[in-house]
DNA sequence: CTGAAAGCGCTTACAG
DNA sequence: CTGAAAGCGCTTACAG
């Protein structure tokens, strides 16, 4: 009943020809007479041939597998490059092997990678550790870190100019008035969260501000309308805060309005950065700083084919440059305008 | 420089026993006396030795592929989805092979999953056409329909029980006092769509009532925008809206407030379907249909696992019961609370 | 341009 | 329990 699969020597057998030139009739760039293909590709629609991907990867030596390694998939951002990343792989003639991973997981997930054979790795997952930065580079595997970099990693990486972003988000609020400016960081530990941080200090030392108070929302909602409650709640509250992505900003406003009554602007301004979806959407009219995600991911995909076709791992950072996007939520100094 | 792999056979010699004898030791099952054991993984650590995969998907004819096949991650209930099927897949020791499709894209597609020897296909996108089902249904290879069907396929699916959780969004509004009540179709040709309309309108008919104008969104933000504007701009406006998806229903939310300003759910009702993770933000707060993603998701992987296990590939239809859920978004019956 | 042959790195009967 | 050997379905020098 299960029908056993075509191979290329019931396609040989059946045009009456050699095993490998059904071979080179499915290998581009292969010399096969016009004829003999012909024949070829009748004998092969006849029997429903499909060459075997695996078999070529195992004799070849290249899978056509690029490992895609996330962490979760709630801030929007995430799902936005995961769509581009796999399109452009795609394109490239590459197949994504796509695989989630869980706080621990990480090593289980990389061994596993590599026992696939992947010709390269794109991680846009927490950190890399330096162990298996080095065990990826040993094998000659190409790693390229999306939105997210590690000092001390051999890794290449791509991200978008995080401190400068940050520091005109820093400069808008200053200019506008506001005298107590909060933030609330993500992962302490993240390249993200601790370059806009830096940025953002920078940009308000620049207007001759330091930050106000700050909170940690790790990354997450609960986290970050927890930092929000606290901050707000004190007796001199902020008058503006900076949340270190758009995915914690919505919380801290829903907290901020539902649960505290403020409006905002208003009463207070408030800052993200990643300009998801969400973001432009009524319900929230996030002022921000766009990330170019597929800028991004063209870079990332630019860098690793780079690498897997020379062969050579050498160390690239891209840094891309990014972009204001004033909306709604944040009060502007005079005489700016607003889109959005 | 390009490290070459360590095989087995590298293992072997340094162990001083067979091949076999290294193949067994890393084959859950096989049997290995402790002491050959010790030493196999003795040589194997010090060589850094992993097994290749591709070559055991080779000879064993399991690749432990598993493809997932979507469309686009706009809305996020695909995200969540696919965010939970890839780490379930995961767990029973499946790779995800993850292909994002464009329109006219699946016919090659497909090819692409068969030649990479998957084991079984999960298709989240658009409509599988008979003729890809049946092609897949005579390679062997199981499909299963996630969140959709079609009623000519061969094809497992798994969907939510769409028309009663459409008949109870009817219910509600009728309840709660409505009389012009309207409804926003997603893609016509697509099962949730109008599996939705079909329950919706039978739980109008159930309160004397019928559709009182109809619109199409095509599952698209600007198409549900556009339908919002004719249905609200019309001389006899609707009282209450259902939008055949929550992704679709916050465009609309921000149509009727932004542009028409309307209050919702003062001078409107709005309800969504999907229940995606933004529908409980404090930005919309919508009163929609919880389609249960985690166990639609188990009931894919089981009949999936099932279908590659015992090799048959028979149709199977799941379909889990949702649940209503009442937010800010609408009007309610008098005496009925609401929450989230 | 074409074919015979080697070989990619494994698993798995088959003997012992 | 252990080893020798066959073979999964291809690509790719190597001759002709």
């Amino acid at each position: 009943m299960q029908k056993v699969s075509v191979t290329s020597a019931d396609v040989a057998r059946l045009a009456k020809v050699s095993q490998s030139a059904v071979s080179r009739t499915f290998s581009p760039g292969a010399s096969v007479s016009p004829k003999m293909r012909e024949r070829v590709l009748a004998a092969a629609k006849e029997l429903g041939y499909r060459p075997n991907a695996i078999a070529r990867a195992m004799i070849s030596g290249r899978s056509g597998l690029i490992a895609l390694l996330v962490a979760y998939l709630d801030n929007n951002f995430y799902p936005v490059a995961l769509e581009q990343l796999s399109r452009a792989l795609q394109a490239h003639g590459y197949q994504v092997l796509l695989f989630m991973t869980a706080p621990g997981d990480q090593d289980r997930v990389v061994q596993q990678m590599l026992e696939y054979q992947v010709e390269g790795i794109v991680m846009a997952s927490a950190t890399l550790s330096s162990g298996l930065a080095r065990e990826c580079a040993e094998t000659g595997v190409p790693v390229v870190l999306f939105n997210r970099y590690v000092p001390s990693s051999p890794s290449s990486s791509v991200t978008s100019d995080n401190i400068e972003g940050a520091r005109q988000l820093a400069h808008l609020l200053a200019e506008a008035g506001h005298k107590r400016i909060a933030f609330i960081a993500g992962l302490e530990d993240s390249s993200t969260s601790r370059d806009r941080e830096a940025g953002f200090c920078k940009g308000l030392a620049e207007k001759g501000q330091a930050l106000f108070a700050r909170g940690v929302g790790s990354y997450r909602r609960e986290g970050a309308a927890a930092a929000a409650r606290q901050l707000f709640r004190a007796k001199e509250k902020p008058d503006a805060v900076f949340v270190a992505n758009d995915h914690m900003a919505f919380a801290v406003m829903d907290v901020l309005r539902g649960e505290l009554k403020l409006r905002i602007p208003e009463d207070v301004s408030v800052v993200g950065y990643d300009d998801v979806p969400e973001a432009g959407w009524g319900g929230y009219a996030l002022t921000t700083v766009t990330q170019p995600s597929q800028e991004m991911v063209d870079a990332t995909v630019e860098i690793l084919l780079e690498q897997i076709t020379r062969r050579v791992v050498l160390r690239r950072a891209a840094v891309l440059p990014c972009r204001l996007v004033v909306r709604n939520s944040a009060r502007l100094p005079k005489g700016m305008g607003r889109r959005g």
